[in-house]
DNA sequence: GACCGGAGTGGAACCGGTACCACTTTTGTA
DNA sequence: TACAAAAGTGGTACCGGTTCCACTCCGGTC
């Protein structure tokens, strides 16, 4: 329980003085004489020297840090992009405080307090869709933020790294509508959310493109949080003219949905069709495996986490930027022709 | 881009002084007078100060902060971990640094020293295993260390929270036995670990209390990371004399051991009767759904943050503590007696 | 031989809080 | 009414780094 060294502990112990110990942690700030250098490092060794990032933190006015606010860990996409971000991260040398905000405003606003008393350099989030106020005072204050996964419009100027959440939409309402579907359910996120949105917009244009009508009660957007999938298939497939091929696009709902067809003893595909937005593994180990539109999590991670550092490093030239990756469909064997099961 | 006001803005605003603005921010600290709080709590407010954490840190020694060392967040045992201890905190006005360490030592050692030199108050950890001293060396400088799910017996005064590892698997195994089953895969963790060898020992114990003798080519110590799980899957498949059952007590290679088998055809539970430890929804969205040992999150991150925080303010007495929660076990249909199905 | 520029160095003022101490005012009690 | 105890207040030295500045040596150049 003895106290750490200091710094100054350091300089006395090297017979130097505490600026020539610093110039030789920060070698870009002044030249050390060779010799001195040696000394001062074997000292730092021996004593077990650790520079306590408190106090370069308030010297310097900011942290090597970025905040990482997500909605919710247990949910596989969010963590494995809160892993591969804090593991990028390090590599940088950069630590990642998490947040989580469970699709709450209150949350996600206390969230945003903490990390700015923290001076993080930056913040990756996916934000719930209010706060816009406070995302806008954020920025004002040199936070550098960076939305992934989705995005808040009124916000100009926010970086957002995101899928191409239309044209991801449209590939698989287009395969079902090449299948023969005419009556295809989407289940989407709220619509206050970009992803939403934009997934309800290529569900859109894919049934323009080929003059299929859109029934509006086949498109549900549920909350991410609780068990809105379930019920959204339930209340589908209750349907009086019920749909032949359901689009789980709401990440979230995708297990409650499963779960609920396969409660409901739904038999896929020849009960139903079934694309979902997803990445997780299970997905095939369901029978049949599930077709998938797969997130590279992956790219979303390394592409904010590269924005927010480039801003905090200031290499990046002004203006805001998007960055759509696009999300690879993966059939398998959950969706079948209509012709050949009637519905009914 | 203006910056913030400081304490002395909001002292010189208020026409106090420093300390009295310092009193009002921590009450414990002194007494104030009610005008004069009131007054100081306004200007706070139409300041939009916020102290900075950095300042109080350098000046109190040590940061509100705890450490949260996880192997791997991509895993949903970890992640729901995670999820539950980065909500329970905050509700405790803590926050957490999260490192993953993908089980590797050396990013585990240099988490370790990320985490002192930020000073956190302590630390929540699954330890790889290795890095005894650093560990030992934590608790010298007063770190306040609590290992959850593993533990390295090595290092006595740590804190444990962690399933009753040998109870669950000598249950699952016990289960086995009674279905008739005599040879029984186990694929569990690395025996560096003590989940690993804890689980081991339970399985033992069931064989022994039932007079069944233990195969040793049946017990499969895997890595978590990779793809172990499928491997070990796919050679004890292959023994000449192959199991009827197989518990894949190490949860990170359930998906992996899942997608063999799936992969292989074989047929649960007709060809092979299998119980995993895992607790993920998705176990029972295959078909048969998945008995399962479910493993408490919730408990052990309740018990494992409210561990270190008593240690962290002093509230606990001295001496180690080890808590066991116990894990239950959900059957469902993936397991059946082998009198019904004779092997081959 | 005077002068310049740069390498190398140490002193000390910060950064923004906390906490101790000395001091003045109030309050309570005998 | 007297006086001790408690409430309330401000000044200031920390905490452990960074950074600016002044200063001393050098060697090289005209």
């Amino acid at each position: 329980m003895k106290k750490a060294p200091t710094i100054r502990d350091v300089a006395s112990a090297a017979g130097v003085s505490v600026s020539v110990v610093s110039r030789v942690l920060n070698p870009e700030s002044g030249p050390v004489a060779p010799a001195k250098r040696d000394m001062v490092l074997r000292v730092i060794e021996d004593l077990g020297y650790r520079p306590r990032a408190a106090a370069r933190e308030l010297s310097v006015g900011h942290a090597p840090t970025v905040g990482l606010v997500v909605a919710d860990l247990a949910n596989p996409f969010f963590a494995q992009l809160a892993d591969r971000i804090v593991w990028e991260a390090r590599s940088h040398g950069v630590q990642v405080v998490v947040m989580t905000t469970q699709e709450d405003p209150h949350l996600e606003a206390d969230s945003l307090d903490t990390l700015l008393d923290r001076s993080v350099g930056g913040v990756i989030a996916t934000p719930t869709g209010a706060n816009v106020e406070k995302w806008a005072r954020l920025q004002s204050l040199g936070v550098n933020v960076v939305f992934v996964d989705r995005t808040i419009p009124e916000l100009a100027d926010v970086d957002v790294v995101s899928i191409e959440n239309v044209d991801s939409a449209r590939r698989a309402t287009e395969y079902m509508l090449g299948l023969g579907h005419t009556r295809i359910g989407l289940i989407t996120g709220p619509i206050s959310t970009s992803t939403g949105r934009s997934r309800i917009q290529g569900y859109q244009a894919a049934h323009d493109s080929r003059s299929v009508p859109v029934d509006p009660q086949l498109i549900r957007d549920v909350p991410f949080r609780g068990d809105g999938g379930g019920d959204a298939v339930g209340s589908l497939l209750a349907l009086p003219d019920r749909p032949t091929g359901i689009i789980v696009a709401n990440t979230a709902q995708v297990q409650s949905a499963v779960r609920r067809l396969v409660q409901t003893g739904t038999r896929i595909p020849n009960d139903l069709s079934v694309i979902v937005f997803d990445d997780s593994p299970w997905t095939e180990l369901t029978s049949p495996p599930l077709s998938i539109i797969r997130q590279p999590i992956g790219m979303l991670a390394l592409h904010s986490l590269e924005l927010v550092l480039g801003r905090m490093q200031g290499k990046l030239p002004d203006g805001q930027r998007t960055i759509e990756v696009n999300a690879d469909f993966v059939p398998r064997n959950s969706c079948s022709p209509l012709v050949l099961t009637p519905t009914r």
